[in-house]
DNA sequence: AAACTGTGCAACCGCTAGTAC
DNA sequence: AGTACTAGCGGTTGCACAGTT
């Protein structure tokens, strides 16, 4: 037997809410409270379904959501927490006072996933986050409006520098860093560090953002080169057989990344930059470019 | 000025988990 | 245990708006 609708389709409003609308249901909840979203359009006249009500209450009427843009904080946050949780925007919101879920999604999926993108090594379980809004040449169009993000935050902010210099680690670490205007990613692995005194942790820090890996991502297991492929192997082999269909999980995640990046690099039709962004990267030598940046990425 | 195109965001849709009966 | 319902989540769509050509 199937569920039975939510409401019924027929004859009701869709699409905006007009004010009147928002003004019927802000009236309705302050009198009644939130809850019964079956009834309430019924109970409060409104040629809603219960779920559009709710929605519609939830994302924009509630009087504790923040409105406005949402700040550089916050947007780290997003960034950081997206690196770890993935899609998980509820989640997200939750660390974001006043923000909801859908806002984080459409702030995600609008701003920062054309801007941001994060490679997760699979044996090692690392994600390296590359902010490509920052490449000259990137933001290339001929079309359209322009971003707000891009017009607000143009330039890096003044705090940018201190709160950079704020994670600077002591100790004997290691740090592969790559530059490029605004921009700096650095992929280290230190073995003290004073923050999160955790030997041997890897981290990346890209415009003064700081991940430690092992934070994010749990620990990694050590395995030889040699092994760790094999078993990357294995994984994909078997993923895909018990799928019995189509390519895994894994290895579109694995093709999503490359292309990406690859169109990228294509489309910004700077390869010299990230060439010398991995001559920077040193040890690095010989082959083509995709040889290049496929040893950064799995290196 | 008009056409074209990308952006931003509200809202919708389908699905799942939890709960009450 | 089965059914109905609610709440919530994440993906997707539609459209107004604005910048570029």
């Amino acid at each position: 037997m199937g569920r039975a609708p939510c409401c019924e389709k027929e004859g009701l409003n869709k699409g905006r809410w007009t004010a009147e609308e928002d003004e019927i249901l802000l009236k309705y909840i302050a009198e009644h409270g939130e809850g019964a979203w079956r009834s309430l359009p019924k109970n409060a006249g409104l040629l809603r379904c219960g779920k559009s009500c709710r929605l519609r209450w939830i994302n924009y009427l509630r009087a504790d959501l923040k409105r406005g843009n949402i700040s550089n904080e916050e947007e780290q946050v997003i960034i950081k927490l997206h690196a770890s949780l993935g899609n998980r925007w509820s989640v997200i919101a939750a660390q974001l006072p006043g923000r909801t879920d859908n806002e984080i999604k459409n702030y995600w999926n609008s701003h920062l996933s054309r801007r941001i993108h994060s490679f997760r090594r699979l044996a090692g379980g690392e994600t390296i986050i590359v902010d490509l809004g920052n490449v000259p040449g990137g933001g290339k169009r001929r079309f359209g409006r322009t971003s707000l993000t891009k017009m607000n935050k143009s330039s890096p902010s003044p705090g940018a520098t201190s709160q950079r210099k704020e994670h600077q680690r002591d100790g004997h670490a290691t740090q592969k860093t790559m530059t490029h205007g605004h921009s700096n990613l650095s992929l280290g692995s230190s073995s003290t560090s004073a923050e999160t005194e955790k030997e041997g942790s890897s981290t990346i820090t890209f415009n003064c953002l700081e991940f430690v890996l092992e934070d994010l991502l749990g620990p990694t297991v050590e395995r030889s080169g040699e092994e760790e492929e094999m078993k990357m192997g294995e994984a994909v082999e078997e993923e895909g057989k018990a799928k019995g269909k189509g390519p895994t999980e894994m290895e579109e995640m694995v093709d999503w990344d490359l292309e990406g990046l690859e169109e990228k690099m294509w489309e910004v039709e700077t390869s010299e930059m990230w060439a010398s962004w991995l001559w920077e990267m040193g040890g690095v030598s010989g082959g083509c470019e995709e040889d290049l940046f496929c040893s950064w990425l799995l290196a």
